[in-house]
DNA sequence: GCGACAG
DNA sequence: ATCTTGTCGC
């Protein structure tokens, strides 16, 4: 099974809202992740980030692209597209798997890495979203998120740059990492071909002022704005 | 059965 | 995620 079609089958799914396809193809997919580490240098970073309208299924995506370490912007794309999927917890990807496909599509610059608003390998059964659409783009991945899907942690201490395992069954899955003094942490876990210290040394210089990740903070702005101007 | 639960 | 005003804190 290549790519292609790995791809084409996750689409698949995705249209016919086929929940129990979707955690087979998870556990089928999860011994291709996370991926032997890529070890070239990392010049663009792309952030992704998808906004919903409220009473439709129509979605927005848009992807940020960031030169590294210095996170100017190189290239910023954003589309409207329709989901089928709702969604459900663990399958965030097969909701808005389709419309990053879509836009990626529409990406001009090269691409390093990938920063997702969601988990990578910190998922019940190891594919986060960011997992997933790193195996299925073939380009490595970082999972940031906002909040804790699965995995236990202890609050890391108060300062920028802490950090705490999350630990699931036993294992490290990810770290929780304050990226500013006195915010709440977010979630980093590997997504797909890189490994978890340099992801974490790749958020925190993603966040020189902000909690968030510049990449996936300005491509939430970017589908934020693309909603409020589709709306008039 | 109950509680948890990325966006 | 989205719906929303004011408000607490650096």
């Amino acid at each position: 099974m290549d790519r292609k079609n790995l791809l084409n089958q996750f689409l698949s799914i995705c249209k016919r809202k086929d929940y129990k396809a979707a955690i087979e193809f998870q556990d089928k997919i999860k011994t291709l992740i996370p991926g032997k580490p890529v070890g070239r240098r990392i010049k663009n970073i792309c952030g992704l980030d998808i906004s919903f309208d409220k009473g439709s299924n129509r979605v927005f995506a848009a992807a940020s692209m960031h030169s590294f370490p210095d996170l100017a912007i190189v290239e910023q794309k954003s589309i409207k597209a329709k989901t089928e999927f709702p969604y459900i917890p663990g399958l965030l990807a097969f909701r808005e798997g389709p419309a990053i496909v879509e836009l990626i599509e529409k990406v001009k610059s090269p691409v390093d890495l990938f920063i997702f608003d969601g988990q990578g390998i910190a998922h019940p059964r190891g594919a986060g979203i960011a997992s997933m659409m790193g195996l299925l783009l073939d380009k490595p991945s970082i999972g940031c998120a906002k909040t804790r899907l699965i995995g236990e942690f202890k609050e890391p201490q108060n300062n920028k740059g802490s950090s705490a395992d999350l630990i699931y069954n036993n294992r490290i899955v990810g770290k929780a990492l304050r990226t500013r003094d006195n915010v709440k942490p977010v979630f980093v876990s590997v997504g797909f071909k890189i490994g978890l210290k340099e992801s974490l040394d790749i958020i925190l210089k993603c966040c020189p002022k902000y909690r968030i990740p510049e990449p996936i903070r300005e491509a939430h702005r970017l589908s934020n704005k693309l909603r409020s101007d589709y709306k008039r």
